[in-house]
DNA sequence: CAGTATCCTGGGGGATACTG
DNA sequence: CAGTATCCCCCAGGATACTG
């Protein structure tokens, strides 16, 4: 959709530009927030981990999506893959360079999260009193 | 070849223990990496903002969208929102205590990400040349 | 063990129209 | 201006089966 972009003057549009469509980094983020990219960065920063290490460590992922998150971050650079042709075969992952600085602020930000849980609950509390809208 | 790195045996599991299912904050993991929260996140870390101007700095997004990401955030504790009753109506967003952290480190994510764009493209590069290039 | 290939469904989310 | 309401399409992603 071609969109007016009004450019509001105050706005740096800092991220506009780092993240404009043609750049690849565009392409990693939707790869990291994407459903499962930032559980696998997670399970990851632990160490480095074996397919169905992977799986058994992310509740709920699917062999599939498992795989196909794995070869989107692997494509992005974020994450490497090793493979031993031997039998049965033996293929392992984990963090590049930037990769590793992904995961790191991602789990500084849940820590956060974490940390404030409370805090989250007390509001949605006081919230209540007019509606609970919890969804 | 991938460095050591060993599995550091711990798996302390930590994000289980924090993230389960009944955590209120599991929600709020969803509504952050859903498909605009980070965008709306982002654009209130410049400062407060009318609904409008988030539509305008938000590229793409539609104001069905916008909307339901606003009564998200707000639900969760991280984003506030005000309403002064004239008319027409001025509805005001803005970053609570723990919404502003998030962001933070949202940002702090971005920049490293966009720091890194080369290294990413490079690596991209090599992988089209059929070289292994693990990190 | 570590994946692909195929099929299929739910709801995320866009477009459009209407309201206070 | 700041939203809701409605319709509807598309594809992310789950289930299942097969392969090297």
């Amino acid at each position: 959709m071609p969109e007016g972009n009004q450019a509001t003057a105050t706005t740096p549009a800092e991220f506009s530009e780092v993240f404009h469509s043609d750049c690849p980094a565009r392409g990693v983020l939707d790869h990291i927030t994407s459903r499962w990219g930032i559980w696998v960065l997670l399970a990851l920063n632990e160490g480095d981990k074996r397919f169905f290490e992977l799986r058994d460590s992310i509740e709920g992922v699917s062999e599939k999506m498992l795989s196909q998150t794995l070869r989107d971050l692997a494509g992005d650079g974020l994450v490497w893959r090793e493979v031993e042709p031997t039998v049965p075969p033996k293929v392992t992952y984990g963090l590049n360079e930037v990769g590793r600085g992904v995961s790191v602020r991602l789990v500084d930000m849940f820590r956060w999260i974490g940390a404030n849980a409370e805090n989250l609950c007390a509001e949605q509390a006081e919230r209540t009193g007019s509606g609970p809208a919890t969804r």
